[in-house]
DNA sequence: CCGTTAGTGCTAAATTTTTAGCATGATGCT
DNA sequence: AGCATCATGCTAAAAATTTAGCACTAACGG
């Protein structure tokens, strides 16, 4: 399953801020919730998500900084494969065009440069 | 939220499930299900769903089929749209990173042509 | 016609998640 | 020193999820 998929729902939606953010406090989290419980229900359950192993916290200073245990880039990996297959029948390419799609207005020249050398250097990689 | 976002988790498998498939039957869900558990369980949980509305049946035969409410398309960009924000801090080209990272064996000519394709595109589009 | 199989609806209970609340310790300020 | 603030640990209870089980109907095969 796919590291944050045998998550409850508030434990994934904390999770998912953790890798967005690298590390966050406990307030830190709570404040980035969508519609935030109590401040002791986010202690709760990263207390919970601690045990579980999929965060570790670090003292910093006074507070409690929490960070998730899997990697970043593993954890990117597994989310665009769970992706993948979800909803774009394992075709990448889809996804680029989606990716398009979605953020097209924001997309500016260069950064559609840098995504066509990406896709130059896999064929030649490739071939 | 992401669609997705409320749900908890077996909602959450089961509406991948149906998303990845387009529909299903109770029991071909719960077929797809990674840990599955009971069948009456698979049902209760689709009665759910169908009361939160994110799920309608229509009979198909004697069996009821299940489909997700919102449309595909639609569904898609938004997980694109959340996967961007927590792992890709928004920026869409190191998401064709990942994307070729992954798949990178699976890939053919063809495939990466197309998607250099798609660029190409995008960018006669912006100009 | 009768048993088996495969579907449905419903409900009650077990389990998990989610929550709030209290007790405590450290820090900083006046 | 005393007080407010912000952190922690813990626990109990509320709420939601998840589960199994029963009753019933339709179709199929012997």
């Amino acid at each position: 399953m796919s590291a944050l998929g045998g998550l409850s729902r508030r434990e994934r939606q904390i999770m998912e801020i953790l890798y967005q953010r690298g590390k966050a406090s406990a307030s830190e989290v709570r404040e980035a919730m969508e519609d935030a419980p109590s401040y002791s229900a986010v202690r709760a359950m990263l207390r919970v998500l601690e045990e579980k192993g999929h965060v570790r916290h670090q003292e910093e200073g006074l507070k409690y900084v929490y960070l998730p245990t899997m990697a970043r880039e593993k954890a990117k990996r597994s989310a665009v494969k769970h992706l993948l297959d979800t909803f774009f029948s394992d075709s990448p390419e889809q996804v680029v065009a989606a990716l398009l799609d979605v953020s097209a207005t924001r997309l500016t020249r260069e950064e559609l440069d840098r995504m066509a050398a990406l896709i130059e250097k896999a064929r030649r990689e490739e071939k």
